[in-house]
DNA sequence: CAGTCGTGGGG
DNA sequence: TCCCCAAGACT
């Protein structure tokens, strides 16, 4: 045998072909993106299509090249080259990771699982991630799209349980090839054919390498049967007012100062408004710098 | 562990 | 239009 048991060998070669023939060219999978390039574009990718990704993603690599550059700027300033992105406390746990790969780690992204799931703002996904898509070792890889696909090809389900189970890291791990280049990419393949074909929402089975031996298709593909899947929402939503209000904020020049009036604009309720402010100046991602005068983080 | 945290595009 | 959801992390 060279890296997989027998009853799984045919299904690594499956989807790794699968993948070979239709992957995505992704800067981040370029031969010249290293670990720095990984680590940043999945932190953009958390919760946040691809095709959002690419611009923003692309402008931060040519400014902050590398973990140092991006640390020696002030953390007003990932928030705002971060953008309409969303979820912008990523950009702070990022400049945040980037300092503590500078002070702890010479400025080189970590190789190590456990040390790599340290850093701020890295969970047991991007680990995961990281030290397997850069750093070429053997690990599960657990997303949306991948526990999705094996919620299908191996359990039968529609959708995957709410949060990740131990059933789930023992199905990924048991399908895991042996040679950690191979589970590698196996690792990015698998989460490839849940992003372009075993999607969500209406999945190309025509179009699906491995339909032949779905347990989900063999058994008549059943709708989904378990509790009602959260829903976000958002609208009057504190979330929605942050929104608003960082946005003033990250178009003012970088060193020019918010009057409170100005961010008073943007919502009328003054209760939400202020509990809106004071959440991002807890959080960090703005900065009161004298009495009702706001700015980004310097 | 369920809630919170942005934003925009496609069905 | 409205609703779903997109390479999660943290509390």
């Amino acid at each position: 045998m060279t890296d997989t048991a027998a009853p799984a060998d045919s299904l690594h070669r499956t989807v790794l072909a699968w993948y070979a023939a239709h992957a995505r060219e992704l800067p981040w999978r370029e031969p010249s993106a290293g670990p720095w390039a990984v680590m940043v574009s999945e932190f953009m990718l958390q919760q946040t299509p691809v095709k959002r990704v690419l611009p923003v993603y692309q402008e931060w690599m040519e400014r902050w090249p590398a973990p140092a550059d991006l640390a020696a700027a002030p953390s007003g300033e990932a928030v705002r080259a971060w953008g309409r992105l969303g979820y912008p406390r990523r950009a702070l746990r990022l400049h945040a990771a980037a300092t503590a790969i500078t002070e702890r780690h010479g400025g080189e992204v970590p190789t190590d699982h456990a040390e790599l799931l340290a850093l701020p703002g890295v969970g047991e996904y991007t680990a995961a991630a990281v030290a397997s898509f850069a750093h070429r070792q053997r690990h599960a890889v657990l997303d949306t799209n991948v526990r999705r696909v094996f919620a299908r090809l191996v359990d039968g389900s529609e959708y995957p349980p709410t949060a990740t189970t131990a059933a789930e890291r023992r199905t990924a791990n048991a399908l895991l090839p042996e040679r950690p280049e191979t589970a590698a990419t196996w690792a990015v393949a698998v989460m490839e054919l849940g992003a372009l074909v075993c999607t969500a929402r209406s999945p190309e089975c025509g179009r699906c390498p491995v339909a032949d031996r779905c347990a989900w298709r063999l058994a008549g593909s059943p709708p989904y049967q378990g509790p009602p899947r959260k829903g976000q929402t958002y609208a009057g939503t504190d979330r929605q007012v942050r929104g608003k209000l960082l946005a003033v904020l990250r178009a003012a020049e970088q060193h020019q100062l918010v009057p409170q009036r100005t961010l008073d604009a943007v919502w009328p309720d003054p209760v939400q408004r202020a509990r809106a402010l004071d959440g991002l100046v807890a959080d960090g991602l703005v900065e009161p710098v004298g009495p009702g005068v706001y700015r980004l983080p310097g």
